[in-house]
RNA sequence: GGAGGCGUCGCCUAGUCCGGUCUAUGGCGCCGCACUGCUAAUGCGGUUUGGGCUUUACCGUCCAUCGAGGGUUCAAAUCCCUCCGCCUCCGCCA
């Protein structure tokens, strides 16, 4: 959520930032009155309250006549007093319901536009020629099939579409992955985590899940528990209620864990393959700092992101998405498109990013320096989704016969393995 | 799943039986000041969090906050109810 003073300030501002997201703008006056409703009521249930309390410690005093008295003027408070704490809390209600719907305030250097209206920030290496090495690729389910790495006929048969297994080089792949980016993560300063992937609303509606892409969410009605599309839920609620000092910031957490994902919406999209599925492990960066060094940061974990790229070897190009294809909580983000050679495009790899002060406001998460405490910067940013950087590996260091070129970041992972055979049937 | 115990403003803790003097006690830690060759010690003051008003800083002031939410009462840390968390024991499972 966004900070209300500012909402008073300058509401322009908040006007300008929903209309480039496409969204309501009519909510930010909607906004503007139940705030001002809730100030004037909780002003007005103070008063009471304050009269009452002064008003009981006379009765505690008085004697006799005197007390009747009193008591007789206290019990026409006490109505008045409850009417007014209950106008407080329903306004306090009506303004935090409101001010939930509001997406962050989106940076002033975000291109203003849709999905299609992305800006290439930079584009690193190239696509190989594989006309003239004198052979057409081979997509990555026929590569993980050659190669007896990923199994998506029996991921249907077992757990439905968009499931799969991870077989034999598969599965080491994906560990020789893991621990190669939890390598760099933690050669970075980050501190590895493994998470819960079950969590309570306040976690997922403090991430901002909650609203526009609820449905793309994994529910578990019997436990009133959600099942995380990604480690930056839990990474971020770890300090939730929390007030942390300035000092011991920044706070940067690498997490591990499954994501869940329902995918609603996106029938018919990427059906064949690992690019879209409904179950992934990813490693994911998380960083907790100062308002002030959050653009910095966001910026290092755009160089953290292409770094574990550039290590694998793989042609990507780095893209800052437009106003509209933001999400609620980002003020800013950039993705990193990795190219995909039997789709002949640029495909999403990892993602980072800025949520400034957005998430921790919802998860009451503060920071304490010499002048106080005050909410706190959140940053997220993709090290390693696996299923993805596998399809990006398999198709781009693919050889004639069907093995594949291992990146040398990955060797030591593999048992200094250089190259993947494919296996006998 | 069953039984019992506990939850106080960073940590520990008094208060809860018997409602008003709680504007929540004391210690530790921390911050400031004083004193002091240095350090230490000592003394004095401050130290939950959130919101409102005052110009949105300072200062001041009011309200809320004793795990959370309801209730009883003129008045609730204190009495009643529901929920949450932690601990112990039993059962079950790994």
């Amino acid at each position: 959520m966004i900070d209300l003073r500012l909402l008073r300030e300058d509401p322009d501002r908040v006007r300008a930032s929903q209309r480039a997201r496409g969204e309501d703008v009519a909510l930010v006056d909607a906004l503007l009155s139940a705030d001002e409703r809730r100030r004037s009521s909780s002003t007005g249930f103070d008063e009471l309250r304050a009269e009452q309390k002064s008003l009981g410690k006379l009765v505690g005093k008085a004697q006799g006549e005197e007390r009747a008295e009193l008591l007789k003027r206290a019990e026409q408070l006490k109505a008045a007093v409850k009417a007014a704490d209950a106008e407080q809390h329903e306004a306090a209600e009506e303004a935090q319901r409101l001010l939930l719907q509001l997406g962050n305030i989106v940076h002033p250097d975000v291109p203003v536009g849709g999905e299609e209206d992305f800006v290439v920030k930079e584009v690193v290496g190239s696509p190989r020629d594989f006309a003239g090495e004198g052979f057409e690729p081979r997509d990555h389910i026929d590569l993980g099939e050659l190669l007896g790495a990923i199994d998506v006929d029996r991921g249907a048969k077992v757990s439905g579409s968009r499931f799969y297994y991870l077989t034999g080089v598969g599965a080491l792949l994906e560990l020789a992955l893991v621990n190669a980016a939890v390598a760099q993560a933690t050669a970075a300063g980050f501190t590895p985590m493994l998470t819960p992937t079950l969590v309570k609303p306040e976690a997922m509606a403090g991430t901002g899940y909650l609203g526009q892409v609820e449905d793309d969410v994994y529910y578990l009605e019997k436990d009133g528990l959600y099942l995380v599309g990604t480690s930056e839920v839990p990474l971020a609620a770890y300090h939730m209620d929390e007030i942390i000092e300035a000092s011991k910031l920044p706070l940067r957490y690498a997490g591990f864990s499954p994501c869940y994902r329902r995918e609603a919406g996106s029938y018919g999209k990427d059906t064949r393959g690992i690019i879209r599925v409904h179950q992934f492990d990813k490693v994911e960066m998380f960083v907790f700092t100062r308002p002030e060094d959050a653009e910095a940061e966001h910026a290092r974990l755009l160089e953290w992101e292409k770094q574990w790229l550039t290590s694998l070897e793989l042609p990507y190009r780095v893209i800052e998405l437009a106003s509209g294809d933001l999400g609620s909580s980002a003020a800013r983000k950039f993705d990193c498109e990795a190219w995909i050679p039997t789709q002949g495009k640029y495909r999403e790899l990892t993602s980072t990013s800025n949520t400034t002060e957005f998430q921790a406001r919802r998860l009451s998460v503060r920071l304490r320096d010499e002048n106080g405490t005050r909410p706190l910067a959140t940053l997220n940013g993709t090290l390693c989704a696996i299923p993805r950087t596998i399809v990006a590996i398999l198709e781009n260091h693919q050889q004639a016969d069907g093995s594949v070129r291992v990146p040398e970041v990955l060797r030591p992972y593999l048992g200094g393995r250089e190259v993947l055979e494919p296996v006998a049937k």
